[in-house]
DNA sequence: GTGATACATAAAACTCTATTTATGGGTTGT
DNA sequence: ACAACCCATAAATAGAGTTTTATGTATCAC
């Protein structure tokens, strides 16, 4: 056919993960974490959401790939995934058939 | 505070973005205009979905940037439009504070 | 064990998005 | 003007995602 290289169900895959990140309080949540890994409280203090929301959001990202989830103790740490992030940029480079490196853009 | 470099209208921007490409047939409709601009009706014939369903897609995918619409005739033109996707890894960059140029990932 | 803390899950209400069906507006050719 | 074609928009319906409220499970301290 007319692929551009991704299966069936890369492109569902994909399209997950884009689904995963539209959502403000999401996106907040990742650079939240880009400080470092973080329990569920420290978040709902900082980002100031409830808990069981900040938790569905969690489940989002994890879902997606996005972020990771380690229990140590009563706490369930969570942490960035950046192989993922990279990953979908990848499979989006291959969808559109380019490059997407940002050099010499600003 | 503690955002990472990007503006509560910047977020909801690229949120926006990102809810764009959460869908498959958007990726496929943009994967058909890799092979150059298309008007609507072979896109129509080549995606085998109905005009007004492609019609909304494509409005979606224009709204966020990802393509552009140009006028000829009877006919409507689109095609993609590279830096909007080249911007949106800019963005996710900054949000991450990382940078997601694969190189070396396989 | 009891109580307190940390997190997840379920159910219901709500909001947003996608799809269909029908119609309208603009352009080309006769 | 008329008919045919291309595309967009409106209204109605269906579906998916989000938020709240309430409850459950696991761990730690006592």
């Amino acid at each position: 056919m007319f692929d551009n290289g991704l299966s069936e169900k890369e492109l569902r895959r994909i399209t997950k993960q884009f689904g995963a990140l539209h959502s403000v309080l999401r996106l907040r949540i990742l650079a939240a974490l880009t400080a470092g890994e973080s329990n569920v409280r420290d978040l709902e203090l900082k980002l100031r959401v409830s808990q069981p929301l900040l938790s569905w959001h969690l489940t989002q990202l994890r879902q997606a790939g996005f972020v990771t989830a380690e229990r140590a103790g009563r706490e369930v740490h969570y942490r960035l995934n950046l192989d993922a992030f990279r990953g979908l940029v990848s499979n989006l480079e291959i969808t559109l058939g380019i490059s997407l490196s940002n050099q010499g853009v600003d």
